[in-house]
DNA sequence: CGGGGCTTTGCAAACCTTTGCAGACAATTA
DNA sequence: TAATTGTCTGCAAAGGTTTGCAAAGCCCCG
């Protein structure tokens, strides 16, 4: 059911159903009338690809995550819920921190599938974006891009860092190892610059244990704490590049036999649905991810509709002490 | 940089641009050498719009679930692999359990914009499909779709749900509960016949204790579990209708200083990621979701593709035994 | 040397909308 | 009554691609 078919069925041309639907008040009452009762009963529905060639926009945001994890997830969720409100529809597709996955979504918007992107994170935004032929509007999300002139909708993860161990300070440790995520990342970089000002501030050593730069998962952290158990004096408290990280050093530390929040003090970053729902619960910072997905797209659809946005938003981190953290041993 | 761009430039039709990428074997090899050359020069990408409308085909394919939730994020996870595997490009939405939401992305399908969809699950969706004007193909994952004639990738909910209360009857247990899905739910319903069959299989009565349908969720879980425990006798072993319910259920018992795994043995249903990172670890029933997105969009590319698929996929459950059943208290 | 067949390329239509422009007609004003 | 203004509708082009058909050119064979 196209709409020349709908236009030869009512007497009228196509230009009048489409203005029926588009600019309904630039018809007459009548005719009005009549094309919106047969649109309804012929169940006529506007082929919106052939729109989107028309009007050269397919009203499609890709969202480029590099894994599809429950914390991406929850920044997607904000995403979908803008696009809904706008108009819109998102599109998300995760690269696994693959280079060439990547590159594989910039050339779909680049072929004009889509009507920009929204960056959370990147292996190379930068080298990417540089060497596309059509660079399509981009907003990062979580993290500005590094070399890239996008707006973003962030959060200060340095900032975040600093009140983590500052909370660990405050309790009283001094010996305080940091478990990272992934080297080269720019966010876990952020972490642990945050980590090294609230330490340096405090008079202490940052380096004093081993940094381990391990990816965002379980095992990985578990491991990371085994090897920090080893050490000694073992630290009396850890803080983790992440919470998934944290749940890994918890597993490590009560395999061992250690009552963590007693023992060991351990602080994640996120605050996934994770984190309240471990036993003990997690002691982390919180980032307000549907949030940042939410303004991302905002932010986007703004640039698209030609309204400005010029400056990056900040969105705050917050401490949340739960169970994983108390005061050293005497 | 459009195709006429492009063959102006060289001085050849469009026809020959399209066809050196599309069928190179048509054309001379200097002629093809010579388009390749300047296209990958120029950056020339075709515009996927225009293409679509040409073919009549997308390569896009919706995949609608009811939340954006980990244990969907895994059957999308298959999808996309899929999907990216035979070309196509997988769109997820979450409907929220919402009929009007639903409704909206049959639509956007209807409206050409997508080749397909997959439904994971429905509120409604036989009365919903029933009532489009154009059905576009529909596989459906995870369970099939009452009263409509789509192919399904599932698994067989009822044997597992035989195979979870058979683990604890064979532990001991007399004195079981279950605690379901959501009231109305095709899945949840089957989970239930089967923990019914089991019972009565074994002679005992399936309602002993009261049928608890809940949301598939971890306060609601603890809740229902709550009032299981303030019955006299309560149960020895409560079978929960999937993994987030089971978690719910472990924190009321551990709330109130019982041991789970000793004095109460509870299992869950999906084996969601939580519930082997959990403590204590979780007894389940696995549900291959990753392989059940895949082999989901496999079906659809097929099915698109005009090859048959005629039957519906049954993938198989399994147990996995954790720490949170064991034989009951002497 | 003429005709048939093959290879290679171009023409033009089709996919379905939207919208600037202009025409038709009615109503108003001089 | 003629001219002017305004309202409503249709025509046709444009957006970028793919592909059936036909034409052009070449080679080969009789």
């Amino acid at each position: 059911m196209t709409i020349k078919e709908v236009a030869s069925q009512l007497g009228v041309s196509a230009s009048t159903i489409s203005r029926a639907l588009a600019r309904p008040e630039l018809l007459s009452t009548e005719t009005r009338e009549r094309v919106l009762e047969a649109v309804d009963r012929l169940g006529y529905q506007p082929n919106l690809v052939a729109r989107a060639l028309r009007l050269q926009e397919t009203r499609l945001i890709y969202v480029v995550i590099p894994t599809l994890s429950p914390f991406f997830l929850e920044v997607f969720r904000g995403v979908e819920r803008g696009a809904r409100e706008t108009g819109y529809a998102a599109l998300v597709g995760h690269t696994g921190r693959n280079v060439q996955r990547e590159q594989l979504f910039l050339d779909q918007v680049a072929s004009y599938r889509g009507d920009g992107v929204i960056l959370v994170t990147s292996s190379d935004p930068a080298a990417l974006l540089a060497r596309r032929k059509r660079m399509p509007p981009v907003v990062a999300a979580l993290e500005e891009i590094e070399g890239l002139a996008a707006p973003a909708v962030r959060v200060d993860h340095r900032k975040g860092a600093v009140d983590a161990t500052n909370h660990l300070l405050a309790l009283g440790h001094r010996r305080v190892a940091y478990i990272g995520g992934p080297e080269g990342q720019v966010i876990a970089g952020h972490r642990r610059e945050g980590f090294h000002l609230a330490m340096n501030q405090a008079g202490l050593d940052p380096d004093g244990y081993p940094y381990l730069a391990v990816d965002y998962a379980v095992e990985l952290g578990e491991q990371a704490m085994e090897s920090l158990l080893t050490l000694h004096p073992p630290p009396t408290a850890v803080f983790a590049g992440n919470d998934e990280i944290a749940i890994g050093a918890i597993r490590a530390i009560k395999r061992v036999g250690l009552q963590v929040g007693r023992d060991i003090s351990v602080i994640g970053f996120d605050d996934q649905r994770l984190a309240s729902l471990y036993e003990p619960p997690l002691t982390t910072i919180r980032v307000p991810t549907e949030e940042l997905g939410y303004r991302a797209i905002l932010m986007m659809v703004d640039q698209l509709q030609g309204r400005s946005t010029e400056e990056d938003i900040v969105l705050p981190t917050s401490l949340v002490i739960r169970s994983t953290t108390g005061a050293p041993r005497a």
